[in-house]
RNA sequence: GCCGGCGUAGCUCAGUUGGCAGAGCAGCUGAUUCGUAAUCAGCAGGUCGAGGGUUCAAGUCCCCCCGCCGGCUCCA
């Protein structure tokens, strides 16, 4: 009996019947032997020691591609539960798959594990990868397979081995399935498994040759983590490890770890005196320093202009507003955890806000609104407070007080995909003004519990679309992802460890127009409920602020920087004229300032370029003769020495942000071109 | 909130089997007057996160709080 095999490329080769993989291989590339990890039949991702025993179209997985580092990771996940069963016999194991950077698994072991456990647990594994242990597969039938984990003690495999049963049983489709991560052989009644060594594992595969494979690995971190990812079930040990291709590969990954930190906001913040955080005033609570606050006062600058040029109103509210305000919001029914406790006063109750919403609701509602006033943009800093989890409290990105560039567009139905349309894109006009090119981007539809008709949640999302579609945006669709009150869609940057945070969120709100019962007076002198979209661009200045400060490294563009020259006479007598330097620069809007320390050049130099200083600007004898600077930008490029009228004409030429004109026609509300 | 780790000077960190709290940087004072990434010397700086316990003796061992870090859950 012989099969024959299709190749990518179209070649057509016969073999004999059971032939394996790499026997496949061996034969038509054996050069790439060495690269191949796994392979592909008829599409389906395989091991290379599985048998050809039909005629198949046949693909090779290279380690270097995506789906091969995978592969890999995953691999390294099972060896790495190898090293502990080993090491911690009576472990139970969960999940273990490969992540974006990496891999992971999810381990219940007999005590608590410690760092220093970690490195035992690496030790092991090179010692297992030496052993070339080959990992193989075998089949059970469902219930044996159950009976085949009870009898190891492995009830977390026992209760995935029951959920695939129970929603085979149910006739659940492929994608309910696939929630389990990686353990389940799909749609069979056979589950498969992988031994590696003594170590069995409940395993969809595919897997690499053998644990030899696995040469370039690195467990990094200990986490807890809740089984399936749901907090009243048991905490788990999670280790995250890293493998790679090669070591090489391995070490630039740590290297880039490394430099992802050297720009960690938190770190830059105290380094640069930007802000800080204190025990003593509470966590998640921003004091924000002269040099911090003056890049927030410019941001809020660069806002209110494009936002007045854009049609919007500018509107303050207060910090504060009674209980009735938000039981009518329905924020203390479904928010109430988050929100400060209430203040009593004089009879009164009184909550600080956790979202701006009500107030900008309440100004609405001052009089009565005709169709002809709308739409209506109402903007604001709003500075809001929530009580979020001591745990989830992160430097700037995730704090307890911020203010949230906020706006409510009150709209009529045939106006609302214009206005989200607007909204992204002004968003995307003041991501790039800020040097952001990319982001993710994904519009999030209605959640098990929400208000509302679904059929006004499918219009609505149905009008987030299309509007995204015009503003030119890719995006994905993260079903069931949306707030309770309306569909939305979200924009996210990501930090220096290549974490994404939501900074822009346009959300549609069918809760608030109803629950105040807000309306205008339509062209037919009857009341109608406006649309309203919800929106914030830069999200919060503090989370924006953080990300800003990673993305540059600290070292921000000239229109944002704190100081933007730095005047260093080289000796005592040279001050005069270093005041001179600088307040020309002053006198031309620029943030100049003169290091008089009694310190030597290179000190001062050197003080500059940490500090991120944009200018720095040598003067002695010659410059002070000559009515020169030495240039020195950022970074040490030597730009020369040049008379002083010509370094203020460079400097002012960068004293504004570049900013590209947004890629829509606007109506009313002027140009937001430069 | 949960799991794990860590809290020593403003910052980064040493501190042996329990035995007199240290260094570098930053700060202050003085000397030096200097040409593109750290001049030298001196001084000052601490309830070792808080509280309780064991001990002749606790930064060190135990208990319990608080805070921070990495994740999980949750979110701008």
């Amino acid at each position: 009996m012989s099969v024959v095999v299709t190749l990518d490329d179209g070649r057509r080769q016969e073999f004999a019947s059971g032939v394996t993989l790499l026997g496949v291989l061996e034969v038509i590339d054996p050069a790439a032997k060495k690269e191949t990890i796994g392979a592909t039949v008829n599409g389906y991702p395989v091991d290379l020691r599985s048998r050809l025993d039909q005629d198949a179209h046949v693909g090779f997985i290279s380690v270097s591609s995506e789906e091969g580092l995978s592969m890999l990771r995953h691999s390294a996940a099972h060896l790495m539960a190898a090293a502990v069963e080993a090491l911690f016999p009576g472990s139970r194991f969960a999940i273990g798959p490969a992540i974006a950077d990496g891999f992971y698994y999810d381990i219940e072991p007999p005590r608590a594990l410690t760092p220093e456990d970690l490195q035992a647990v690496e030790a092991k594994m090179r010692e297992l990868t030496e052993q070339k242990l080959p990992f193989v597969r075998f089949e059970l039938p469902l219930e044996e397979a159950i009976a085949k984990m009870n009898a190891l003690g492995q009830p977390y495999k026992v209760e995935i081995l029951e959920t695939i049963r129970d929603r085979a049983a149910a006739g659940a489709g492929g994608a309910e399935l696939e929630e389990l991560e990686t353990e389940v052989n799909r749609g069979a009644d056979l589950v498969s498994f992988y031994s590696t060594g003594r170590f069995v594992d409940l395993c969809r595969g595919p897997h690499v040759l053998d644990s030899s494979v696995i040469r370039a690995f690195k467990l990094t971190h200990l986490a807890g983590a809740y089984w399936r990812g749901d907090e009243r079930r048991p905490m788990l040990t999670r280790i995250y490890g890293t493998a790679f291709q090669t070591q090489e590969a391995l070490e630039q990954h740590l290297f880039r770890l490394e430099e992802a930190k050297r720009r960690d906001h938190r770190r830059l913040g105290r380094d640069l005196d930007l802000f800080s955080m204190d025990d003593e005033v509470g966590g998640g609570l921003i004091l924000w320093h002269p040099k911090g606050a003056l890049v927030r006062t410019l941001i809020e600058d660069l806002w209110r202009e494009e936002h007045l040029k854009n049609g919007y109103d500018l509107i303050y509210t207060p910090h504060v507003g009674r209980a009735k305000l938000w039981e009518t919001s329905g924020h203390l029914d479904f928010y109430g955890e988050y929100m400060y406790a209430k203040m009593e006063m004089e009879g009164n109750d009184y909550y600080v806000k956790p979202m701006n919403c009500p107030f900008h609701i309440k100004v609405f509602q001052s009089k009565v609104r005709s169709y002809r006033d709308l739409p209506l943009r109402f903007a604001e800093l709003g500075t809001v407070y929530r009580f979020e989890r001591v745990g989830v409290l992160h430097g700037l990105l995730r704090v307890r007080g911020f203010t949230q560039d906020d706006a409510h567009i009150f709209c009529t139905p045939e106006q609302m995909v214009e206005e989200v349309t607007r909204a992204i894109d002004f968003s995307l006009f003041f991501l790039r003004a800020f040097g952001f090119d990319e982001y993710d981007a994904c519009i999030a539809t209605r959640p098990e519990k929400a208000i509302g008709d679904p059929a006004l949640w499918d219009e609505a999302t149905v009008a987030l679309r299309r509007a995204a579609d015009r503003a030119g945006l890719q995006y994905k669709i993260e079903e069931r992802g949306g707030a309770f009150y309306g569909p939305k869609i979200d924009l996210k940057v990501k930090d220096a460890l290549g974490r994404p945070w939501q900074c822009t969120t346009v959300q549609f709100d069918f809760n608030l127009p109803e629950r105040f019962d807000i309306t205008y007076v339509g062209d037919d002198n009857r009341p109608h409920r406006p649309f309203m979209v919800h929106r914030a661009l830069l999200g919060s200045l503090e989370r924006f602020f953080g990300v800003l400060i990673e993305h540059y490294a600290g070292a921000f563009p000239m229109w944002l920087a704190p100081v933007q020259a730095r005047v260093i006479p080289v000796a005592d007598r040279f001050q005069p004229y270093a005041r001179q330097v600088s307040d020309r620069l002053r006198a031309a809007k620029a943030r100049a300032e003169v290091d008089v320390r009694n310190e030597k050049v290179g000190f001062k130099i050197r003080d500059a370029e940490m500090q991120k200083i944009p200018y720095i600007l040598v003067v002695g004898d010659k410059e002070a003769t000559t009515g020169t600077v030495s240039v020195r930008r950022r970074g040490g490029q030597d730009l020369g020495v040049m008379p002083i009228d010509e370094l203020v004409a460079v400097i002012q030429r960068e004293l504004r942000p570049a900013l590209q004109p947004a890629g829509l026609p606007q109506s009313e509300g002027g140009s937001i071109h430069q």
